[in-house]
DNA sequence: ATGAAATATTGTGTATATCAAATATCGATA
DNA sequence: TATCGATATTTGATATACACAATATTTCAT
């Protein structure tokens, strides 16, 4: 039964890791003044990268047209560009603009930061470990997402 | 620099954790065909607990008056079951119905074991430090929020 | 007894998201 | 090259998720 309760125990700290993460994403969100989705948007974008509607969608788990709204918002809020793709005419390219190549970097910075800080809450010794820790966390996550699909 | 890949490393994990942890959770709501707020609420309860409305609201981040709702829907569907209580009668006390332990039961029991297979891929000698790690992860990461609140 | 505080609910407005239909484009082929 | 099917985005209609304010009931301290 040892097993069964470390396993309980892990079971626990993800579960409240989690709750906790979504509660950091919904203060970052609105430090910079934008809503949960357009700021999940933007943290998509590497900052010279050049997205079409469709894969943000799919990355985000929404629907075009939901997209399409979201980007009307971050276009008039000056954040992206929007401009159709040349070799095909069907997609529109999303770009970021100045002011939003600076916010996805600070954001970039500001999240690392946040893990800075925390790491320095921990022995170094334990650093590595929890990295691998957390590594196959997502591992067997992503595992068993694809074992139940 | 070391300091800073390993931030940016365990950043990148806990936004790929954030993200198909939600995913997960999505699936398992669908699975059992309650809505994604019905499922999170129900995953509050331990069996035998009886929880009265106020208190899930505060611990979902939710309006009371939205948990008015979604326990409407659990009610409706047989999972929970309300009843005054005696003892302060402007207090709704909600309990699990035989259907709803059950289940509360299975979804620990599951995400119990996605974790046991999950340890079942690290040296057991390891496992002691890794709660250790995560444990301190947490503390951090309610500490920072807490800072910034 | 009475007024203030606590609790759940209901009414209403807004944000968030989906779905279906419309439009434009592409690529293949007959 | 004219046309058909597939793909990408947008728009309009609609559903869902949520908060806030008002209301009703109950408790508690005075």
């Amino acid at each position: 039964m040892y097993k069964n309760s470390t396993a309980s125990r892990l079971a626990n700290l993800t579960f409240s890791l989690l709750a906790n993460c979504q509660e950091k994403e919904v203060h970052l969100a609105k430090l910079h003044r934008l809503t949960q989705a357009e700021f999940r948007c933007l943290r998509l974008f590497g900052t010279d990268e050049s997205l079409n509607n469709k894969t943000i969608a799919e990355r985000m788990n929404l629907s075009p047209s939901r997209l399409t709204r979201i980007n009307d918002g971050l276009v008039k809020k000056r954040y992206i560009r929007r401009e159709i793709d040349p070799n095909d005419r069907r997609n529109m390219r999303v770009n970021l603009s100045k002011k939003g190549k600076s916010l996805v970097q600070q954001l970039n910075k500001d999240y690392v930061d946040i893990h800075k800080e925390i790491l320095q809450d921990i022995n170094p010794s334990q650093h590595e470990q929890l990295i691998m820790a957390m590594t196959h966390l997502l591992e067997a996550l992503e595992k068993w997402l694809k074992k139940t699909e």
